[in-house]
RNA sequence: GGCCCCGUAGCUCAGCAGGAUAGAGCAUCAGAUUCCUAAUCUGAGGGCCACAGGUUCGAAUCCUGUCGGGGUCACCA
């Protein structure tokens, strides 16, 4: 339990004392009350607003309320003293001793330490990337792979069962054309003459070795023969080699799936029939005609008669067609059945996507909301990410099948860089990736400052080592001073924060965090710059140093913890 | 035109299930430091939280509207 959980109770048992001496009216609504660390750490270790929130319900002041509140708190043997502050805060001192049990039990804890179990096990399907198997992953998919992959570890450390899922679109007209650009290296492969590639096809040089491959095992027997012989094991073979392409792209960036889910198969299974039977015996499905696309005129568009889901009564701009007058099922159609399916092995869905799916979100809401009965699906939106080289903006040009692919960046600046810098923006808000920053060895590059905090860390201990000092032994930990129990308090928030961040989906939280656990680190290292007893290594004073040392190693062990929910490896030296 | 996101220091951005005096880094200015605990340190100035209303004890945070910037709009995927 963490010590904000604990002074919940604690608060939560004295409100109960109240009501029992009649002094608070009974069930009185306590959501909004909250335990947490004051901004201002002058104000104490642990603030409350309850006296505020439970003023009015209870018919009193805030600082009345406050009046009575104190006294209880005060007499809790972990709280030194309680006063009750501004417009009715209580601000409450702990006793030093709170701090070095929590040392202790981020030493204790080790790895486990910022796990919870927010999530009690709940399930949940987080789905990211699912790009088009149509090609390598380029820069445009980074982003929401690194986002997708850190809230799935995030929630995991919170509690809860994920599922890393991949919705592999295979069923569109774009498999299509993969499957025949692959035919045309095919025929190149065979030693024909195929010239430029053909406009709408896919350009790119990956294709050459699955042409060859075809070429290789089947001869020359689906050459000349028409597409409809040909097209289905095409773009089998293509779409099987492309994925293959996306998972080593992915693994370079240290990002694995557990599941990969084909369109293909979701429609073939018959879950779309399923699907929108059930909703339209809930009267969710009509026939009916839709208004003509605004902002922008298509020449063709003729109105008709179509199937369609009522998505408005979930809050869409209008009801979506699940078939299309051709009668087969739409994307949205497949889509839904995807949910459905995915609804029956989970509690929660999250879907990380990129901004051009903006337009959809409501619309996959609006099914899953009338398929699972609630609320179920959140997405994440991942803003565009510009690419700059010292602040020129890098060009991506897809036409010519020339773009900034993930593993040239992987390469080039490494994968630890990448996952981090990532994550250094909420994932709403548009950001830019500049390949000379990103790689700055400086205090302005997060990435590099957090790592080498560690690494200051590692070393620090492997000096004492060297020095036979040895920092597992039991210290005496009330040697450390004021200052220094500040970076317990700073530490002990990890589990908090991880909790908040799992609750919001909002990874970024835990990058930030440990940008300011560093900083602290580091102000407190430099210290030792002006005043040397202010060093971690004192060889004259064994006791304090084996102090300091535990305390190096609690904060190095967050570090290490908060870099694992991140995916980024923590150095145990800098180049 | 509809919808979504963004608008916070000169710049890049945190903060947003409402809380006390709005933060960090860069840049600027003033000091320190050439040290070896390498890849600086200490401090200062800098703000109508886009704007206007509303909700309430209390709003950067929630609601409505306006103005900027970006994205998006399909029987595509």
């Amino acid at each position: 339990m963490t010590l904000y959980a604990r002074f919940a109770a604690h608060l939560d048992a004295i409100l109960d004392a109240l009501e029992g001496e009649g002094a608070l009216p009974l069930a009185l609504q306590r959501k909004a009350v909250a335990v947490e660390p004051p901004r201002d750490p002058s104000h104490g270790d642990l603030a409350t607003n309850a006296a505020m929130v439970l003023a009015k319900g209870a018919g009193t002041n805030p600082r009345a309320l406050a009046a009575l509140i104190v006294p209880k708190l005060e007499a809790l043997e972990e709280v030194e003293k309680a006063e009750a502050a501004g417009p009715g805060f209580i601000n409450i001192r702990l006793s030093p001793g709170i701090w070095h049990g929590e040392l202790r039990a981020i030493l204790s804890d080790g790895a486990a330490y910022g796990r919870s179990s927010q999530g009690a096990g709940r399930r949940v399907n987080v789905e990211y990337v699912s790009a088009n198997p149509t090609g390598p992953m380029h820069m445009g998919h980074c982003r929401g792979a690194v986002v997708g992959d850190a809230l799935a570890s995030l929630l995991e450390h919170a509690g809860y069962a994920v599922t890393r899922e991949y919705y592999v679109n295979d069923a569109g007209a774009q498999v299509d054309v993969l499957a025949r650009s692959v035919h045309l290296r095919y025929l190149e492969a065979l030693g024909r003459q195929i010239g430029r590639i053909p406009e709408g096809l896919y350009p790119g040089d990956y294709l050459k070795p699955v042409g060859e491959a075809l070429a290789e095992e089947f001869g020359d027997t689906h050459a000349d023969a028409p597409e409809s012989a040909w097209l289905e094991l095409f773009r089998r073979r293509a779409v099987a080699a492309m994925l293959d392409l996306i998972r080593s792209d992915l693994a370079v960036l240290g990002v694995h799936h557990d599941l990969f889910a084909s369109e293909r198969e979701v429609q073939e299974s018959g879950a779309v029939d399923r699907a929108f039977a059930l909703l339209g015996e809930k009267g969710l499905v009509y026939t009916g005609t839709l208004p003509p696309p605004k902002g922008k005129s298509i020449e063709d568009w003729e109105e008709s008669e179509l199937l369609l889901f009522r998505s408005t009564d979930f809050g869409d701009d209008q009801d979506r067609p699940i078939r299309k007058s051709d009668g087969s099922w739409t994307y949205f159609a497949a889509d839904t059945a995807y949910h459905m399916q995915k609804l029956e092995s989970s509690d929660e869905l999250i879907n990380v996507w990129g901004a051009d799916h903006t337009g959809t979100v409501k619309r996959t809401q609006a099914a899953v909301q009338a398929l699972a009965g609630r609320p179920a699906l959140d997405v994440k939106i991942v803003q565009m990410v510009r690419l700059l080289r010292g602040g020129e903006q890098v060009k991506m040009s897809k036409r010519s099948g020339s773009f900034v692919t993930l593993a040239e960046v992987v390469e080039e600046v490494g994968k630890d860089v990448v996952r981090f810098t990532m994550l250094t923006r909420k994932n709403d808000a548009q950001m830019d990736f500049d390949f000379a920053k990103v790689v700055e060895a400086s205090k302005d590059n997060p990435v590099f400052y957090v790592q080498y905090a560690h690494a200051r860390i590692r070393s620090l201990h492997r000096r004492a080592a060297e020095a036979g000092l040895d920092s597992g032994q039991p210290a005496d930990l009330t040697l450390l001073d004021d200052e220094e129990l500040g970076l317990v308090r700073i530490a002990a928030q990890f589990p908090r924060i991880v909790d908040a961040a799992a609750q919001t989906h909002e990874p970024h939280r835990v990058a930030f965090y440990l940008g300011d656990l560093a900083a602290a680190f580091h102000a407190l290292w430099n210290r030792g710059n002006d005043d040397p007893s202010r060093r971690f290594l004192l060889e004259d004073n064994p006791e304090l140093t084996t102090a300091r040392l535990q305390l190096a190693g609690a904060l190095g062990q967050v570090i290490r913890n908060g870099l694992n929910i991140m995916g980024v490896a923590a150095a145990e030296e800098m180049q």
